[in-house]
DNA sequence: TTGTATGCGTTATCAA
DNA sequence: TTGATAACGCATACAA
């Protein structure tokens, strides 16, 4: 059986197509009677409008694109969870891409999507170090786009952040007064605005409580979990922190498989706190002090920017950012 | 500035549209010149071909479909990103759908699909107990289906499951040779396909050991972590377990905290075993006992299998079966 | 190798 | 309220 089409819906009902393609729209003059009769053959019969015809006709696709650099991650499943939910209720698809942190990709799925493909963006970036310029397309084919947690700065366009800086400020604070002073900091790319936000928190903090800034204490790492080992068990011998404030939750995961391997003991000999999403942080051994992004709320935020611009474009300020609160949960790897 | 579209290309080039549309397909008969002069100028203007007009002529959308129970999940989101990889490698896009665990919901994601939107599909089912006629449709519009982990037994489709059945006995023999004899099982929905393999892994293995199969050890549990934690609570003051065998991952954290709040001991007092996909495992306190299911890969097969059924439909027994091994991974939760 | 003409399935405009 | 028809942008059969 192939798919039955509108044509054939008509031919059997002895109408035309144009009004059968008008039961389907809701503002259409159609008479109630036969609207339901068209409506219960197309259950019948089992007819959708075809979406392609529809898109090509109406020029626009309903359906969203979400590009992130990981999907094995929990707080891009956790957004991408808050984003599908808004884009249900509004009858939206969301197509998904995942970059693994590669600007080429990156670059790839967007020129891809200049095809009509998505009605809008909503993007997580990966290539802080790159040239950005090839988004600007997208603003003179006006698809709309909205970036969320990692952004570029020099791009100007909606965003939904969280207080990045003070969470930072904060969380090396709450290290100092339990007694830290050799703080290391780990990030994954030091060029990448949200970590360079997040290292300025630091780095005031460390200045506020008079402690020196040691540019050895900030260590790059990778997104190789191999990697991060050899690099932190290295680092662990080498600068003897006593603390340790890890920008993404891999990093603070990776300093406890560290710490279990040299047998240095959290909280006692190193304290621990990261920005984490893990929902499990209080069965971690030991529970893991987190900086805790809303997530969810940040996707549900997101989709709910792009679906303003997608309604009423003017009701948008391009320069519109969303800063949501982080929270500091204090549990044992910061423990006195 | 509008989309340029195929004429406009043309036009620019002193071409026919036909001419600029061969420049895009790769088997077409055109010059080596004018194909290169056409492809320059279309990145000069950013054209793309559109999508949905494309999708409308040739009468299929290089996109498929992905539907899961839901989203923010260990073991989802690992599978979706195995997806992902081969999709990409195809030049598939994917559409991601989370039903939550709702059976109208899948029903009303799986009617739309039926309009065009997607070459394919990739589901991980969520009603077991209900009906699952609706699916034979697909069938008949060809629209070819794949489950992978949560299937229904009753709908004949290629799918791409684990060996639960011997990874729960596994599973339970090394919870009895560890001393457990009453080992409490907990399950989300005993009428799922999978709760069911899982559930006489566990029965079998009691009975080779002689240890009498006990209906109250089953424990019927929920999505909700609140109700969980108040369930669990109840079931070891009651039940007593000195064992506690979960089928899905959520189950054994609730475990976690229902022993935390109740001041029992893990694994001094019970022990613990679950399905999970959870990559910090060790890093829990105490760590956990997992069968690990090789979710990436879960994925990957099931998107290998889709497009072999997209490729050559002849190619694939709609009977397949592809079974993947999971890893019983001891750790302390499970020690003496 | 390139151009012309048609149709994919739908919706909007216009006329009846 | 309904029907005829054109157009959305593209890819192919066929002609040149």
């Amino acid at each position: 059986m192939r798919n039955i089409n509108i044509k054939e819906l008509a031919k059997v009902l002895n109408l035309s197509t144009s009004t059968v393609s008008r039961a389907f729209r809701d503002n259409s003059d159609i008479s109630k009677e036969t609207k339901d009769k068209i409506l219960a053959a197309a259950k019948e019969l089992n007819y959708q409008p075809n979406h392609y015809a529809s898109n090509l006709r109406e020029q626009r696709s309903k359906t969203i694109a979400v590009i992130v650099p990981e999907l094995a991650n929990n707080f891009f499943s956790q957004a991408i969870n808050g984003i599908e939910r808004i884009a249900r209720e509004k009858g939206y698809h969301i197509l998904i891409y995942a970059t693994d942190d590669d600007y080429e990709k990156e670059v790839s799925f967007i020129r891809h999507l200049h095809n009509g493909r998505a009605d809008g963006i909503i993007m997580s970036v990966s290539g802080e170090a790159n040239d950005h310029n090839y988004l600007n397309e997208l603003n003179q084919k006006r698809l709309p786009l909205v970036f969320f947690d990692r952004v570029y700065e020099d791009i100007k366009t909606p965003r939904v952040i969280t207080n990045d800086y003070d969470s930072s400020f904060s969380a090396t604070q709450h290290l100092i007064k339990q007694g830290c002073t050799r703080i290391a900091y780990l990030v994954i790319n030091k060029n990448l605005s949200i970590g360079k936000t997040r290292m300025q928190g630091y780095i005031d903090a460390l200045q506020k409580y008079d402690i020196p800034y040691d540019d050895h204490l900030v260590v790059d790492c990778t997104n190789s979990y191999r990697k991060n080992n050899i690099i932190l068990k290295d680092m662990f011998g080498r600068l003897k922190p006593d603390g340790v404030f890890t920008s993404v939750e891999r990093l603070a995961f990776a300093t406890y498989y560290a710490c279990y391997d040299l047998d240095i003991s959290i909280p006692a000999q190193v304290k621990v706190v990261g920005f984490s999403s893990l929902e499990i942080a209080p069965l971690l051994n030991p529970s893991l002090t987190t900086v805790t992004q809303p997530a969810t709320k940040i996707g549900v935020e997101a989709a709910s920017l792009l679906f303003r611009m997608l309604e009423d474009p003017q009701s948008v300020n391009i320069s519109q950012e969303i800063v949501l609160d982080s929270k500091l949960v204090k549990r044992n790897s910061t423990a006195l």
